[in-house]
Parts: structure tokens; sequence; C-alpha cells
RNA sequence: GGUGGGAUGGCAGAGCGGUCGAUUGCAUCGGACUUGAAAUCCGAAGGGGGUUCGCCUCCCUCCUGGGUUCGAAUCCCAGUCCCACCGCCA
């Protein structure tokens, strides 16, 4: 959420940064509510403090052993205006708070302008595509052919966009969230955390998700739930409303999912085998940070979820979103492209991004500083990485011409010393 | 699903119609003492909103929303959540 008062002071960036992303809000309109919301707090507090020097005074009379019907009276009637007042700023404010949770977050200033995928920054490279002598096949007919996905089986099972994992698919995704937290945890000081699949809509609201993703989540309409979308959504609520210490920060968390995806709207376009799919697991990385530590936050957990690229010896890309690309809650987001050469395209395997304290906000997580004041903290995360198409990249990097697959050095132990799969 | 108990400041925990925004303890911060620290002593300090150059003042806030009352942390109603026990169950 956009800070109320920025607002008043900052029409212009909001409405510049509204436009950026291609977003729609009258922030006109949520001025002059909040406008009118002042007036009304104005003539309600007036009257407020009359009530109580004014019942006071009653108190003293009757004490004293005095007639205070008259000045009663008047108090009634106090109340009576107090009510109206209170009611019609309660109306305007809910308006208000629904209006500005539809407000996205501000583009940072080093994020690109830009429509689309197209006009994102490349940062930086790692590696190189791998050359084949043969022709590498994508990791679907690979898949298949060994025997360790089945997308028809999920198919009749749960309908499309469902996979199956069996043998080696199985273990291998096992394996690679096992790898993957166990680096966060010991070589970048992250603390493991299992966290709920299933989240109230406060908690979405927290995060940013709600009120504009509601069509991208899965809802357990009798219990009032939303199954996740990303881990992230329970990982940052771990500690919504809660007022931390200086000394609790940072805080880095990383915590296995299941996430779900509706993906309505998103039809068609680059399904091909786990490229996009409804239900699947990923490592996510957390942290809320004091806010001046943020920018430097992000570096770092980005190269954090780059490691996990880099020790499986794949071939990866950075990238800047620009404003138009960027998501609803992130000032600023580096995207880790994985190289998959079967597909012949690069794969979105991480997005590690900075809020700031747009959720914070939103999900009351403050800090009070050395210096006693309170503050809300800046909120950070990345993929650490999504599993699917981790996969995909390396199996579709590490085929052999019989269709076999090498395991990557760095993988066999969690493999049980496997080498090959196949 | 059933029954009972509870929700108060960072935490613990009093208060149960009238200077209560709230006693107290722990934690925190400042000071004294000390070579330094601990201990001890003294002092400060909840959160939000409005207004203001800023402060003071002001308003709200004792789970949430209604109600009773001149006046509610305190009384009444509804809801939410938490805990315990029972039942069911991975």
């Amino acid at each position: 959420m956009i800070d109320p008062r920025f607002l008043r002071d900052n029409p212009e960036a909001v409405e510049r940064a509204v436009r950026l992303k291609r977003e729609s809000a009258d922030v006109e309109r949520i001025l002059a509510l909040d406008q009118r919301r002042r007036e009304l707090v104005a003539g309600a507090d007036e009257r407020k403090a009359r009530r109580k020097t004014e019942s006071r005074r009653i108190a003293g009379i009757r004490k004293a052993g005095g007639d205070a019907a008259e000045a009663m009276e008047a108090v009634r009637q106090l109340g009576e205006e107090i009510r109206r007042l209170d009611a019609e700023r309660a109306a305007l404010e809910a308006e208000l708070e629904q209006e500005l949770l539809r407000l996205p977050n501000l583009p940072a200033d080093d994020v690109p302008e830009g429509e689309g995928a197209a006009d994102n920054r490349e940062e930086r490279r790692h590696g190189e595509a791998r050359r084949f002598d043969f022709a590498p096949r994508n990791h679907q007919e690979l898949g298949e052919a060994l025997g360790i996905l089945d997308l028809k089986a999920a198919a009749r099972t749960s309908g499309s966009g469902f996979f199956f994992l069996l043998g080696a698919g199985a273990r291998l995704e096992r394996a690679l969230i096992d790898f993957m937290i166990d680096l966060h945890v010991r070589e970048h000081g992250y603390l493991e955390v299992q966290s709920p699949f299933l989240v109230r809509p406060d908690s979405c609201t927290g995060t940013g998700q709600l009120p504009k993703l509601a069509d991208d989540m899965y809802r357990i309409d009798r219990d009032d739930l939303y199954l996740i979308p990303t881990a992230e959504v329970s990982l940052t609520n771990l500690y919504r409303e809660r007022l931390l210490a200086a000394a609790d920060l940072p805080v880095k968390l990383v915590g296995q999912s299941h996430c779900f995806r509706r993906e309505a709207g998103s039809h068609g376009k680059e399904t091909t085998g786990l490229q996009r799919v409804h239900q699947f697991q990923k490592v996510e990385l957390v942290q809320l940070v004091r806010p001046e530590a943020s920018a430097a936050a992000l570096e770092s957990l980005t190269r954090d979820a780059e490691a996990v690229l880099q020790r499986l010896e794949l071939h990866y890309r950075v990238v800047t979103l620009c404003a138009g690309d960027l998501g609803f809650a992130s000032a600023k987001t580096y995207d880790l492209e994985v190289w998959a050469p079967g597909l012949g395209r690069y794969l979105e395997v991480s997005s590690c991004s900075n809020f700031l304290d747009f959720q914070a906000r939103r999900a009351g997580i403050r800090f009070r500083g050395e210096d006693r004041a309170v503050r809300f903290v800046h909120t950070l995360n990345g993929s650490g990485l999504a599993l699917p198409r981790l996969m995909i990249a390396l199996l579709e990097t590490f085929q052999c011409a019989d269709g076999t697959i090498d395991v990557p050095r760095a993988l066999r132990p969690c493999l049980g010393g496997m080498e090959r799969i196949g």
C-alpha cells in the first residue's frame, strides 16, 4: 500500500507509477475521499472533546448534589451528532481503503520504462548455452521416454496443467529441494520454514495478491481460504501484525511449498510439458530488512538464487523487469532466466523482488529502531528456485544422445550418488 | 462437531461504570555508581489519526462490530480468533 500521506504530497508521482505499470486508478478521487475523511474526523473530534469535558462537569455537579438535567440533554444530542459523523466516516474509510489497496507500488528509479518483456534490461549472463552434436529433445519427450514424467495420466486425473513425476523424476525433484534448502541454510544464512499452503484472504491482501489477482488463485469457498500461489504469501505473513525489535532484523527465511495457480487467461501459449502448470513446488526466499538495507538485500538475495543455477552448471541470464512488466507490489524485480536447449528458449525460474514497505504496510509488519521510532520493514522475496522449470533445464541441458540424463556433480550426493538417469 | 475458559501496551499480567491510555514485573532507552561490565538506584517510554513549520493541546485505540449510559477497558448483544478437554481422524 502506498502511504496515504505520500500520496497526498506526491499525487503526480503516484499517477505516473500507475501509468508506467499500466494499472488503472483514480488518484483524484482517492484524494477527494481522503480530504472529506479528514473533514469528518476534525468535526467529530471537536464534538468528542466537548462531550468529554461536559461529562466531567456533570459528574462534578451530581457529586455536589446539583441538577445536571440540562447539560445531560445537551451531551446526549452531541452524542447523536458524533454517531452520525462517525458512521459517515467509517463508510468513507472503507471505500478509501479499497481504493488504496488497488494502487500499485511505485517502480524504483533505476527500473527501465517499457511495455513488456522486450523492454527488460539484461544485466548479466552466466555460462554458455550447451552445443549439441545431435538434435536435443525437449524435456517432455525425454521424460516420457524415460518413464519419469506422465502428463496424460495427470490430465485424466486432474485436468490439463498437472503432471505426474515417477521414479527418478520424483526423486530428482526431491533431491533438488534438499539441495537448494541446504544451500540457502548452510551457506546463505536462511532459516528453514515449513509454512501453511492455505491462507486467509487477509494474508493475500498483505502480500498484494488481493484484491487484484483474485482470479489467479484457487479459493476454498466453504472455509474462506486461498491456496497459496507462492510460499511468499505464508512466509511473509509469518510476521504479519507484529512489531519486531531492531535486533530481529534481518529475517531471512527459506521455505519449500507447493504453489497453486489457476493461470486464468494464459491458455495456449508456451505450455509444452512442464512450462506452465497449475500446481508445482518451489523453494522460496523471503527477507525482512531495515529500509536502508533493502537495495543491497535485493542484490544478495538474487545472488543467493543464482548460486543454485551456478552449482548445477546451468546457463542463465539476469534481467531487470521494465515498469510495464513489473508486478503490482514490486518496486524492482530481477528475473533469472535459465536456458532450456530442447525448447530453445530461456525460462523464468526465479523472480527476485524488493517491495520496499508496500507489503509491510498492508500486512502490518513493523520494527522499533534504536531511536525507538516505529517504522515499517522492507520485504523482499525470490524463488530459489521453481522446480518444474529447473527440471526442464536440467533434463534438456544434460541429455545424452541416447536419451539418458547426466546428473550434475553437485547434485549427486543428494541422489545417493546417482550419476545418470535412464 | 461438542463443552468450558480466554483475548489489555515488545512480553507477562492487574484493573470489572467517572482524571484509566490504563497498577505491576520483565525486556528496552537515558542517567548515577564502576577501570569496564554485572548488580543496584533514579528517570523515560504503548500504537494510530487530526492539526501544526515544529511542539503543546486534541481525537481514537484495552480482539472486532453494534448497543445501554451524561460518561464504558469495565455492563449487554453479535462475530472473529486463541487455549483446554471430549469426540472424530492423517
